[in-house]
Parts: C-alpha cells; structure tokens; sequence
DNA sequence: ACACGCCAATCTGTCGACACTTTATATGAA
DNA sequence: TTCATATAAAGTGTCGACAGATTGGCGTGT
C-alpha cells in the first residue's frame, strides 16, 4: 500500500483495481471473487457497495495480494474505492467475520495470520462437515449429478497433467462446490464456503509437495466412485482422509519450505 | 465521548434496558447475553459499544422479546442506546451474520423467520461438529473435566427434577460448552456457538414435549457415561441421537402446537 | 367494497467532520 | 551511537446531515 503522501491526484486511483504485480493471475482473481460473493452474500443478490469492496479486497487477500500482516487502511481504501470510510469499515467487518482480517479496536486491520494450530482445526472442522454433506450426496446424486462430477474430475486431471496448479485448485473448488450443492445443505454448504477461504491463501504450500496434486486428484477419482456406487462410508472416508492428508501436506510443507 | 448535544428530556431513555414484559426471566436473559459475548466478540475483551448493543439486542431476540418477523429500526434503537445510527448498524450486521435477523438492502431489519429446513440442516450440521469435538474429548478429557461434566449433569438433574425448562436448558448449554472447551477446538466451538444462537428461539418449543427433557437428561448421564469410559463410537452416536431427537421433537412440537 | 396509484412521512446508505488514540518522527540524554 | 521522551502526523470510532428509497395512508375510479 503506497503511502503517497503528496496530494492524491484523483487520476491515480481512477480505477478500483490497484497496479497488480506481474506474475498476477486474472482468471485466478477472478475465481476468487466468485466464491467471495456467495459467501459475503449468502442472500442471493445483494450488489451493494460494501460486499463489492468486500469482495476485491478479499479476493486480493486470497491471491496473495495482500501478505498476512499487511495494513488495510480504512483512508486509503476510501481513496482507492472512491467512498467515504463508513462502507470500507463496513466491508471491512465483513472480512473479519470470514476470518481474512484481524480487527482491534482503534487499531488498523490486519491481514489475518492464523496460527498453525488454527488452520489444523479448519480442515478437521471442513472434514467432519463434509463428511455429512457426503452422506447426503451419496443418497440424493442423480445420473446428471455424477455425470458432472465426473466432468470437474477431468477438469482435475487435465489440470493436474498440465501440472497448472491454480487451474487444478479451483477445479478442485468447484468439485466440493458441486458436492456441496448436490448435498442441499445449505447451512452446511455456507459453513465449508466459510471455512475455504481461509485455506485459500495457503492452498500453493499444500499442493506444491511433489505428488501431492497427483495424490489429491487420485483420491477424488475415487470420490466419485465411492459415489457412484452409493457407498457412504467409502465416500466420508475418502472425504475426511483427503481433508487430513491435505493438512498433513500443508504442516510439512510449512515445517520445512516456509 | 458524549456529544450531549442531544435534548434533555431524553429521561425516558434513561435505562437501555426496555420495559420487559410480566414473564421476563431476568437469569435467563443474562444467561443468552453471556453467550452472545462469547460468540460476538471472540477475540477476547473488545467491550466496544457495537457488541454491547448486538448483544443487548441480540439477547432480546432469544428471549422471545422481539418475535420471528419483528422490525429492528435502527433510529428508534439509536435513540434508545442513546448514540448514532452507525453504531447500531454495525451491531445489526453483527447479528445478521449470526442469522439472529435478516437484512435486505434499503429495507428494514427484521428478526429472522429461519424456515423448518434450516433448523433442520442446523441441527444436522451441529451434529457433525460436536461429534468431532466428542472424539476429541473422549481422548483428552481428565479427571477434573469428567467431575466438571457430572456436575452439570446434576444440574440438569436437578432443573428436570423442579421441572423447570429454563434452568434445564441453560444447565444443558452449560454442559455443551464444556465439552467444547474440553475438546480445544475453538473453530469448532465457534461454530457450534452460533448454530445454537439460531436454535435458542425455539428451545421452548422442543423441550414442551412430554417427556422430552427425561429423555434428553438420559442421553447426556450416557454420554458422561461413554466420555468416562474412553468409548469414542458411543459418545458420538450419543450425541448424534440426542441432537436428532431434539429436531424431531421440535418439528413435532411445530407441526401440531404452534 | 376493492384495486390502483399518488403523496407524505419515515427510514436507510453514505458522506464529511470532529474528538480522541495510536503510530511515526524528531529531539535530547546517557 | 542507543534509548527514552516529546511532539507531530495519521487513523479510528462516532456523530449529525442529506439524498434517495421504502412504507403506509389517502383519495379516486370502478
């Protein structure tokens, strides 16, 4: 965030979007946006200011935009998104909720930095939730359900061959998407949503373990069978080792990388 | 910070506590008030105006004060608070996140009307988060916990005993919370505190049954029963039982009664 | 009596302002 | 130099105000 102290000549915050590095990814960002819109608005249309400022400012948390630790500026944002600081605060205390920013009082926001321990118990949480969002899959799954799970699976592996890794996470979101959506929980459904994004900005460490990816996508295959052929415990047991082996890869990564 | 610019009649707002109705259960709304602080303000100590006024409300709405479908206006809360509207907006965002009311934009706030489905998901998806939180009790839980969990098993003993539905609800939030605090899984225990908050309202409703606070004091004395004798399967299905007969006795409750 | 549409009153979202706190900078002592 | 302290700069929480949207009542026509 540039400090820019000399007079805001209104030209340089002409658009919302900030100057993004050169490795940024748009379809990546893009993704992002998407999955913070159904969460922050949960009640279907609701295209206010504040879950639009929301939304960028989350999503560039997700993309790494923002480093944990990093300031989010109640003044700065106004300046950028061309409002007052009352919508910002507002957008901000969304965030908070979602566990992407840290917020004390009369203090700036922060960029979330959740302790090691934190992150095991969002994926022990997500698992056991899944779990259930499974049992209800496996039993109400019809021919079209499998048939376009099958289709994210390609999308998986196709990822996976091409070894594209942002391609292959958000194939894989959208597959835990569609499982969440043909489990018809929503409750359930808003929890996960929750609780991914606050993985999300970790997610390069946890795939990035050689054979990982190739792991994760295997064990999805087996998913759908386990689906496919409504077995229910197969398919949590799959759920919760997938979840767990995910983590495991992420704390040993974590360990060692960075 | 007062203003004080306001008019000095405002005598009649003295008190921010409203006039309470001939049946109001003082205990029990400090009770609701203190879980509301739990949930509301997490990371510990933030006594700010925004989540004295969310729990103040908050707590109104689990007591049955403010009714399903009530409108929440925000100057006449302004007025009562005695401060802006800022802040009450803030706190009503607090609550429409805990699904305590419902927000549409440009619209007024309402106490939220949760459809029987997402009780039902509700009580399913808090099911699947205690039961991971038993397993962990089940393998972490020392001496002292397990005398912790008996004696609140006496309490909720003893509130069946008087037959008072109140103190046996509040006995049984008791018991809940602490084996979410055995288990060390503050996600977890998070979310399970907000799932709650959805479910006080209609906590009446479930435990008016015949017979229904018997059998719910029953399953806790097994699950106690199960926790000390380190037996992982029976405490989750325990717990899993008792939450799905609870949903069931409420969906009863609410089909024929009310 | 009922439906429809206009009007006034009310309420919400946003704004700029202000007092107080926190953070950064400069100053001085050891 | 390094540390502590004072002072300036910047930021946050809250306020009152305003424009526009929503609500509910009133009258008109059928």
């Amino acid at each position: 965030m540039e400090k820019n102290t000399a007079i805001p000549e209104a030209n340089l915050f002409e658009r919302v979007t900030r100057d993004r590095p050169r490795n940024f990814d748009a379809s990546s960002f893009d993704r992002a946006l998407l999955i913070l819109q159904r969460v922050l608005m949960e009640r279907y249309d609701r295209p206010s200011l504040v879950t639009k400022i929301a939304c960028e400012t989350g999503a560039e948390i997700i993309e790494g935009l923002r480093a944990p630790g990093d300031e989010l500026n109640s003044v700065d944002l106004a300046t950028r998104f061309k409002t007052s600081r009352t919508p910002i605060r507002d957008a901000l205390m969304l965030l908070e909720k979602e566990g992407l920013i840290d917020m004390l009082p009369r203090r700036r926001a922060r960029v979330a930095t959740p302790p090691i321990e934190e992150i095991g118990e969002i994926y022990r949480v997500r698992a056991a939730l899944f779990e259930t969002v499974a049992s209800d899959v496996v039993s109400r799954a019809t021919e079209d359900d499998i048939a376009l799970l099958a289709g994210l699976i390609d999308a998986m592996a196709d990822a996976e061959r091409r070894m594209a890794l942002p391609d292959y996470v958000w194939a894989n979101v959208e597959f835990y998407t569609a499982l969440s959506n043909i489990g018809r929980n929503r409750t359930a459904a808003r929890l996960i949503d929750s609780l991914l994004l606050r993985t999300l900005p970790h997610r390069r460490l946890s795939l990035s373990l050689p054979g990982r990816m190739a792991r994760s996508l295997k064990t999805h295959a087996q998913i759908l069978d386990a689906v496919t052929q409504r077995d229910e415990t197969l398919a949590r047991a799959l759920i919760r080792s997938n979840h767990l082996s995910a983590l495991e890869a992420l704390q040993k990564a974590a360990a060692e990388g960075h």
